[in-house]
Parts: structure tokens; C-alpha cells; sequence
DNA sequence: GGAAACAGGGTTTAGACAGCATGTC
DNA sequence: CTAAACCCTGTTTCC
């Protein structure tokens, strides 16, 4: 821990100080200052004071790079609220979805004094004028990506943009793009307040430097941390103190720390390495922590455990609500949103009394516990062949979630050692170790693929030179030592862009080509204001005439807007350019299911048997060309892709969720996420089939619907009434049922019959447009053997008339039976 | 004879953003 | 190049 950085004048003199007080501050917008002093904030923390100093309600730039839990939310909130008041508009972007629903909940409240926020992300948006007229916008990195490449207007009015965790430009996969779209928008908006707010972090002030930035740097916090790190009975502190935690019998360490704490009324947090040990300690903590619940506790806790069965029918949901019956929890990326978010509350709420979690927790929303418990330091990393020690920086992340605000007297973040040696290597690896420095990723190709693309099809620049003027403006060109490698990497990417016809190199000097006319307005939502700002942007960048034009091709541009990786793009033109058929629904799943844009699903051992016979068993059925079987890691992936298009499949066929979550070792969390991934591809690749005048797009079109429903395709119709899902349309299906038209007809004794309930089927009937919908004297008839428990009408029911026999019975005994 | 305990080898391993247009059982 | 928990299987042990 960095305890007194000499070199932090500032930091030194404002600790200093007396408090600074909110009624000191000006330049709010008026009511601002009493809502905060009626949510019970008088004074600032001395980061925050700092970050008003430097200018953050004068609209400089700033960069907060303080612990968790230290009030970076309020700076933003200052810096946002004085920019409205200014008459401007601004940007809070966030990593994760889950976190832009948690900032909205909290800036919502300052619609009492009139600032209104608007949120948008993939899942959830508010319409894009909508979000013209709001002071505040939450949305997630790429969001904002998309925002940009489509044009939206009002992102040329903003005056202050946040970048939340602003050290994530670190992460290889999804930095660039927040690296890029921070460099777009202060292009965009040259005069713009950057807020950027990081962990502490090894580079903090070289960040600074690249957004033109002053630098709070500071490890205070509003509750003390202790960091320690558990040895046989002991439990030793950074401070020198001890405390004696005895481990008693065959009980593991982090069940002696979890009990040790609970008995003092506090609440913890085990971190540890995969899912399985977060199922399996949440398991063994349970024991623990079922000693010490009160009777009402009991009871909603059972509660909880009802509401989390009800979610999903899935084992891992039953474990879970057995673990959660006992007070304790597992959370991890398999559980599904609701899940994850049921636990959170549940803990914030001090009704569970510890979770064990994988790094997500770590990550995301807040949850703060009295102790927080780091089992695992080391976890599997394919590319350091084995076991590979984290960093600093993401244990320093779970540590700092010790401590909750105005509950607990101090936080404390324990490290567990099994030898004296471990024990030393863990203080002078992590509780005396400073973060690592930020590191752009910039240069990787995967990343610069779609970024190039994208300046170029959004105007952002139109000659090689200026793309690389862009580039420069990036974290990268700042941090880079190796000259030229951004060059070299650029001109590989374009020459692959241009490769794949999604851009085209012509001459400069204005040549007209007629066949393909400027595209720049295309998309743009909001009309010349945005277009015109775009392309002073380009100008901006375009200095030279000499060099040969970029341009987007049509495809290019759609591509861009989709947001597809070019790759993946290229992939599906590909696949579907080479059909000479009708592609079926898993040749479909299984094309997207090998572009970049899916996460893979892992082969594991033995299913590279099963997976290759059913490669040969439905060859025929997948688009363009497969891999010879001797190209050992390509034919392989192959098949994880043919395994995700099967599960897929298995979807759109009905399956239901419980078999497909064992039959593939998956959380229903993550069918959710392959359903939601490929919904989205399918919706790219279906534009994209239009783009090239494809003859299948109907079939992609179709291949999308049942897996977005989940529904065999015979179901499509009646899953488009609202109420029905792919259950109750089976259901209605299978008793005659077979379209929209049939519910404004159908007997209602056998409606009721299918649907239970006279509630549902009244509304359903009613969103089908029957004009008696009432259900009011109707006696259920019960579909299987037609029979009624009091009518005499049985006329027109078919139960068995199916075009597709009935699988629930089968499908739940033929695990493995791909 | 059969169930329970144990030993040894094999297997597995974190995370989740985006388009578009609205809503499961 | 570095680990550890869990599962499955086969064996031993004990009643």
C-alpha cells in the first residue's frame, strides 16, 4: 500500500485542511446542494474536495484514481450536475450493464431538482430522442461505440463525459474500444470536460497526461482497511496487530474467518478461483453461517430460496436455494441477472451472511462486506500453461469491498496462507505491493480491425494519414516505445479491410465515382447538426491531399453499424455467399457460433468424439468450408462451434432449460447469454444477407425468431401474441391451437384448459385480438384426455394433432443423445 | 456378502459488451 | 514452467 506519496503536494496539503463543506460549493444547479444535505452529506472527503480544486465544477479535466467506496461517484456527480447547470450535457459511461442500472437508480433522484438522466444500453434503451433531452446519459463503452458509429446527434452537445473505471483500458478484450471512443468523443466536442475515475492504478498520472487531465491520486478512504493475510491461527495485519483466529478441526481457514467475524454481527465475502469452489465453499459456509440466524431471518431467507427456485428450474438454481435457505450464497457468472441481483440485495440487506464468489463480484456492483476473504490468489490461465498469480490490481479490486459505510468500524481484507513462506510472499506480493501500471491494448489486431473500420466508415478519417493522426490521439501512441508498430498493425488491418470489400483505396483529388456515393449521412439519426460535426471532425483530421482515400464500402458502413466484428462479418458473407441451399437453423448457429463475436464453448474431453460424429452425421448442413480433420486446433474449434450451434438448437427445438444446463455443464446465466449473443448475430447477419442480396434471408430471419422464442418453427406465429411464450404456445399447439386466428375462435373451455389460470388466459385472449376475452363461468377442459369437468362442448380438439411429437418426456432421458 | 471408506488417476478451471423492437411461466 | 478440488473407479476394510 502506497502510504504517504511524498510527491503528492496536493493531496498532502487538503488532508490537511479543515473539511470543505457542500454549501461552499457554487456553480450547482440550485436545490442541488439541500438534496445532498437531506441525503446526509455535509462535508466532502478529502478527494473530493481535491478533485473541486483542481476544477471539477469549472469544467477542467480530472483524473480520480482513489479506492472503491471513496465517494468517485460524488466527483462525477459534482463535475455532471455543474456542467448541466452551465447549460450543458453529460456522458457517464460504464463498464457493465448491471452498474449503468445502479448509477441511473442514484442520479434519478436528482430529478427533484430538475436534472433528468436517460439510460442506454444493448438490453435496455430509451429512445435516442428521447435521450436528446436528457442532462445525464448512462450507457455502457461500447453503447457509446454504437452511439458514435450511428451518428447520434446529441453526443456534439456534450460538455462533460465520465469514464467510469477508467483503468479497464488495461483489458484486452474491451479497452480499445473505451481507448477509442474516449479519443472520438473529445475530438467530437473539443472543448469537453473528461472526467476519468480509476482504481488506483501503477500510471495514474500518465493517464492524466493523455487526457490533458489534472491527477487526484490518493489512497484515502472513508473506513479504515486493514489488509492482513491468515496463517495457522493467526491473523496477521499491514498495521503489525494480530487477532487470533483459531481453526478448529477438519474446518478449512475461511470457514474459521467467516465465523470469527459473523459472531461480531459482520457479514463477508469469499473470493476464490472458479465456479465449482464457489459452489462448493458457498456449501460448506452454510454450515456456518445457518448457527447464527435469528427465527425471522429463517423465514426470509426461505423466502429468498422460493423466489430464486422460481427463476429457473435448473440444478444450479436448486443449489443455490439450498445454500441460500442457510444464509450463505454463491455468485458467479452461470447464475442468471436475476439471480445475481437477488443475492446482492439479499446481502446489502444483511440477510446473507457471506457469498462466495468468483472475480465477477469483485467487478461489479457494490457489495461491501465487514471481511472480505481472498482464498485463491492464483488461478488457471491457459496462456501461462497452468496456474498464473493475479494481479495486484484485481485482488487490491476484491480487497477494497472490506468495509461498508456507516455499518462497520473498519474493513478487513484477509489473504490465506497454508506456510509461513506463502504467508510473507502474500504481504510482499499484494499488501505492500503497488498496483500495476495501465497498459493500452490498443495495438492488438482483433481490436484495431474494428476500430479502423469504424473511423473510417463514421468519418472520423479518410486517408491513411489521418487515420494514424487519429491513432494518435490515443493512449497507445502515448505509451508506445516501439515506433511504427501501431503503423505496421494499421496497414496489415486495412489491406485485410480491403481485402473483404469493406474498403476501398482510390486516389485522392476528389475522382468522382458515381457508382458509389458518400455515405457519411447514412445513419445519422439526428440530422445535419450531427452530420456537420462529424465531418468538421474529419476535416479536422485530413490535412493532406497527397495520400490515397479510405472509404467505407456499402457493406463496410453496415458492418460498422452493427458493430460486428469485421471478422465475424466477413465469416457469415462468407457462409452464407457459399449456400446452395436453404441453410437449416444449425447450419446458421453453427456459422455464427465460430465468428469472433461468440464466446466459445469449451470441448471437453471425449466430445471431440461426440461432437465429431455428429459433425459427419449433419456435414452436409453446415456453410462454407470446414477445416481438414489433420488441422488439429482449427478442426477442433470447429467443432466447440458445431457444439454451441447444437445447443443452440436444442433451444429452438424446445428443450428445456434444465436438460440443456446439464447436458452442456452450463449455469442458466450463461444458456441466457449464448441465446441473447446469437439472437444478436442472427439480427446482424440477417441485415447483412440483405446487404449482399442474399437469397436466404428469410431463413436467417426465421433461424433468428426460434431462437430468440426458443420455439420450433411451426410455433412462430403464436409466440408473437404477447403472453405467450414457448411453453404456453406448445401447449396451444398441441390442442388445435395453431395460430393467432384460432385464439379468436377456439373453444375457451379448452384455452383455459391449455393455459391455467383465468387471469393468463383472459389477457392472452385478449392480446389476440378476441373481442370476448372474459373468462367469467368457463370450465377448463383438460387437454389430455378432452374430457370436461362439467360442459358437454368438446367439439374441435385434437389433442394429439402436433406436427411435432411430444419431447418432453424423451428429451429428459436422452442425455448425451446428440 | 455387501456397504462404507479410502486411494489413485483423470478431468477441469473467470468474465458477458453489441442491433432492433418489445415483453415468460 | 506453477495447483487444487472434484469425480469416477477400483480396492480394501469392516461388520
Amino acid at each position: 500500500m502506497r502510504s504517504g506519496r511524498g510527491d503528492d503536494t496536493l493531496n498532502r496539503n487538503t488532508l490537511q485542511r479543515r473539511p470543505m463543506t457542500i454549501e461552499e460549493l457554487s456553480g450547482l444547479p440550485p436545490g442541488a446542494v439541500s438534496h445532498f444535505r437531506d441525503e446526509g452529506i455535509e462535508a466532502l472527503y478529502p478527494p473530493q474536495a481535491e478533485a473541486v480544486e483542481v476544477g471539477a465544477l469549472e469544467g477542467e479535466n480530472l483524473v480520480a484514481a482513489v479506492p472503491t467506496a471513496s465517494g468517485k461517484t460524488m466527483i462525477a456527480a459534482l463535475s455532471m450536475l455543474s456542467a448541466v447547470a452551465r447549460g450543458g450535457k453529460a456522458l457517464y459511461i460504464v463498464p457493465l450493464r448491471a452498474l449503468a442500472s445502479e448509477k441511473q437508480a442514484e442520479f434519478e433522484a436528482y430529478e427533484e431538482f430538475g436534472v433528468t438522466t436517460g439510460v442506454t444500453t444493448g438490453n435496455y434503451e430509451s429512445t435516442s430522442d428521447w435521450l436528446a433531452t436528457k442532462d445525464i446519459v448512462v450507457a455502457t463503452s461500447e453503447k457509446v461505440d454504437s452511439l458514435v458509429r450511428n451518428g447520434a446527434s446529441w453526443l456534439s452537445e456534450l460538455t462533460c463525459v465520465v469514464s467510469d473505471e477508467v483503468h479497464l483500458i488495461d483489458d484486452r478484450n474491451r479497452g480499445p474500444t473505451l481507448e477509442v471512443t474516449l479519443a472520438k468523443l473529445r475530438r467530437l466536442n473539443p472543448g469537453m470536460q473528461v472526467v476519468a475515475l480509476s482504481a488506483t492504478v501503477g500510471n495514474a498520472g500518465e493517464i492524466a497526461d493523455w487526457l490533458d487531465a489534472s491527477l487526484v491520486d490518493t489512497d484515502w478512504r472513508p473506513i479504515d482497511l486493514r489488509m492482513g493475510v491468515h496463517y495457522g491461527n493467526a491473523l496477521n495485519f499491514d498495521d503489525g496487530s494480530t487477532r487470533e483466529v483459531p481453526v478448529e478441526g477438519t474446518e478449512k481457514q475461511e470457514a474459521a474467518l467467516v465465523r470469527d467475524i459473523l459472531q461480531e454481527g459482520g457479514s463477508s465475502l469469499v473470493f476464490v478461483n472458479s465456479r465449482r469452489n464457489a459452489e462448493a465453499a458457498a456449501r460448506r459456509l452454510g454450515g456456518v453461517s445457518s448457527h447464527e440466524l435469528a427465527e425471522d431471518e429463517r423465514t426470509d431467507l426461505a423466502d429468498l430460496a422460493a423466489e430464486i427456485r422460481d427463476d429457473s428450474d435448473t440444478e444450479t438454481s436448486t443449489d443455490l436455494a439450498d445454500c441460500v435457505e442457510r444464509g450463505s450464497a454463491f455468485h458467479h457468472a452461470g447464475l442468471s441477472a436475476t439471480q445475481r441481483s437477488l443475492v446482492e440485495d439479499a446481502f446489502r440487506d444483511r440477510l446473507l451472511k457471506v457469498i462466495s464468489a468468483t472475480p465477477t463480484l469483485a467487478a461489479g456492483v457494490n457489495t461491501p462486506a465487514r471481511r472480505v476473504v481472498v482464498r485463491d490468489w492464483r488461478r488457471f490461465d491457459p496462456s501461462a500453461g497452468g496456474m498464473a498469480p493475479l494481479d495486484v490490481l484485481e485482488i487490491h479490486q476484491m480487497m477494497g469491498r472490506a468495509g461498508r459505510p456507516g455499518l462497520d468500524p473498519y474493513g478487513e481484507a484477509v489473504l490465506l496462507a497454508k506456510s509461513h513462506d506463502e504467508s510473507q510472499e502474500l504481504f510482499d506480493r499484494y499488501v505492500w505491493a503497488d498496483p500495476e501500471a495501465v497498459r493500452s491494448k490498443l495495438a492488438a489486431e482483433p481490436a484495431l480491425r474494428t476500430h479502423v473500420l469504424a473511423t473510417i466508415a463514421s468519418g472520423f478519417a479518410r486517408t491513411r494519414e489521418g487515420l494514424l493522426e487519429f491513432l494518435e490521439a490515443t493512449l497507445y501512441a502515448s505509451q508506445s516505445s516501439e515506433a511504427g508498430r501501431l503503423e505496421r498493425v494499421t496497414d496489415d488491418v486495412l489491406a485485410y479491410l480491403e481485402r473483404n470489400d469493406f474498403i476501398e483505396r482510390a486516389p485522392s483529388g476528389g475522382s468522382d465515382r458515381s457508382s458509389e456515393p458518400p455515405r457519411e449521412r447514412e445513419g445519422a439519426e439526428g440530422g445535419d447538426d450531427a452530420t456537420s460535426a462529424f465531418t468538421a471532425a474529419a476535416d479536422l483530421a485530413d490535412d493532406a491531399g497527397t495520400d490515397e482515400e479510405l472509404e467505407a464500402t456499402s457493406l463496410g458502413h453496415t458492418v460498422s453499424r452493427l458493430y460486428l466484428d469485421p471478422m465475424s462479418a466477413a465469416e457469415i458473407v462468407h457462409g452464407l455467399e457459399g449456400a446452395d441451399e436453404r441453410p437449416t437453423a444449425l447450419g446458421l448457429y453453427q456459422l455464427i457460433s465460430r465468428t469472433p463475436d461468440m464466446y466459445e464453448l469449451y470441448l471437453r474431453s471425449g466430445e471431440d468424439e461426440t461432437f465429431g460424429e455428429l459433425y459427419y452425421e449433419r456435414e452436409r448442413e453446415l456453410l462454407g468450408d470446414a477445416p481438414s480433420e489433420f488441422e488439429e486446433s482449427r478442426f477442433e474449434d470447429w467443432l466447440a462451434a458445431l457444439k454451441t450451434g447444437k445447443l443452440l438448437e436444442d433451444w429452438a427445438d424446445e428443450t428445456d432449460e434444465e436438460t440443456i444446463t446439464e447436458r452442456y455443464k452450463i449455469g442458466p446465466g450463461d444458456l441466457r447469454g449464448k441465446v441473447d449473443t446469437a439472437e444478436w448475430l442472427l439480427g446482424a447477419a440477417e441485415s447483412l444477407a440483405r446487404e449482399i442480396d442474399s437469397e436466404w434471408t428469410v431463413a436467417v430471419r426465421e433461424a433468428r425468431a426460434r431462437v430468440e422464442h426458443g420455439v420450433g418453427e411451426e410455433l412462430l406465429e403464436l409466440v408473437s401474441v404477447s403472453g405467450v411464450g414457448r411453453k404456453r404456445a406448445r401447449r396451444l399447439y398441441e390442442a388445435g391451437i395453431e395460430v393467432p386466428a384460432d385464439l379468436r375462435t377456439a373453444d375457451k373451455g379448452v384455452v383455459l384448459g391449455v393455459l391455467k389460470g383465468e387471469k393468463t388466459a383472459t389477457n392472452i385472449l385478449e392480446n389476440a385480438g378476441r373481442e370476448d376475452p372474459s373468462m367469467d363461468g368457463v370450465e377448463p377442459i383438460d387437454p389430455g384426455t378432452g374430457t370436461v369437468t362439467d360442459t358437454s362442448d368438446t367439439s374441435g380438439v385434437e389433442p394429439e394433432s402436433s406436427g411435432k411429437p411430444d419431447e418432453s418426456d424423451e428429451s429428459q432421458s436422452s442425455l448425451g443423445d446428440f
